[in-house]
DNA sequence: CCTGAAATTCAACGCCTGATGAACTCAACA
DNA sequence: TGTTGAGTTCATCAGGCGTTGAATTTCAGG
């Protein structure tokens, strides 16, 4: 028998409104500024109780980033159809991910990556192991290219994080994503499929 | 008759390996994270120098990032040349500065535009009006589709630096220039020249 | 030499940070 | 009903931060 009495878990909303507020204030404001006092204070609860929940502001921010991303799912829903438009197809997904509620804490580890040594590890490990790794075994590209090509994705789908969720330049903040994937889409496909310089064949 | 008498400035040396100190550690940590403590640290000065030289922190910032970027010297030079190698040339001039010493001033102001609000306003407001505005004058795009022109460039561009620069992620990383402008310049051509779908028109 | 201004140092201020541990509340079980 | 343990609060720690102002050194002018 394990837990035999004393008050049981009961009320666990607090817990997911220090998640909630913990997200939002990472998005904000990335993972060094975003403070754990701000974060309580967000949430109206006492900073200690972040602590009693989480143990530590690292592994605060691993359990906002635990669960919102299942690239597994993703990657397949992007490179499903035709080859020709994966490009595009693969661009909407991106900006339907940064778009959704789940993308808030996607743009906080993105946010976060730029000041901080470990986070941005973290997402480098991510996006190269979690998401190109998986797209390149998929799309049966041509091995001694497929790390150059989804670099070079890489690039492109970065980039437009960066510019539209993060620097905000009009008119692509406020661009919808249909403009947007016609636009950048067939330059995403060209890394992937156009034929390249000899260069990467190396 | 303005000075009279006493010790004349002398010794600028410190000041300017305070300047290096303060380019190396904010483009190493980012703004908020670069502390005057350790810049001065890096310097072998006492961190109250830094104040007496340079006032407060975000002057220093200023300070660091005020001479080495030129963009009316480095626009033109992206730009001259046939239109249709104005993209692969726009690569090349952007990885140079990057790579150049001047590029890590650069850096610094990158790295910390994703978690500080003021440096980002910073960078958005220099791109747009010291870079894009300047390139889409001289490269006399039609008007209603200059500035989404130009937007699209600058998140291919920024996806770049992002990932070879930030992230690091191979073979990015370790390419060198040349083979990045054959693989990324045509794709920046494409936003410069190619036709766009008619949603932009407006 | 001596004066005075610049260069440099030192100690300290007030504030914020992440984290700790003891105290208190209170619902549920024995 | 009394015990238990989770939920919650509070005071506090040690440390880093940007910044300040006064003291001290250094050295070129008059």
């Amino acid at each position: 028998m394990a837990r035999r009495s004393g008050r049981r878990p009961g009320n666990q909303d607090t817990r997911e409104s220090i998640l909630e507020a913990a997200r939002n204030t990472f998005a904000e404001k990335g993972y060094d500024q975003a403070s754990i006092r701000a974060i309580a204070g967000d949430a109206a609860v006492d900073p200690a109780l972040v602590h009693h929940y989480f143990g530590t502001k690292e592994k605060l921010f691993l359990a906002v980033m635990n669960a919102p991303i299942n690239p597994a799912e993703l990657v397949p829903q992007a490179l499903a159809g035709p080859r020709e438009q994966a490009g595009e197809r693969l661009v909407r997904v991106a900006l339907g991910v940064w778009d959704s509620p789940a993308g808030t804490a996607a743009l906080a580890v993105f946010r976060s990556a730029l000041s901080n040594e470990w986070t941005a590890r973290l997402l480098r490990d991510f996006v190269v192991t979690q998401v190109l790794r998986r797209a390149v075994s998929e799309m049966t590209l041509d091995p001694a290219e497929a790390e150059m090509r989804s670099a070079l994705v890489a690039t492109q789908i970065a980039g437009t994080i960066m510019a539209r969720y993060v620097l905000k330049i009009e008119p692509l903040a406020s661009a919808d994503i249909d403009t947007l994937a016609a636009a950048i889409g067939p330059n995403v496909q060209r890394f992937l499929t156009d034929p390249m310089p000899e260069v990467f064949k190396s």
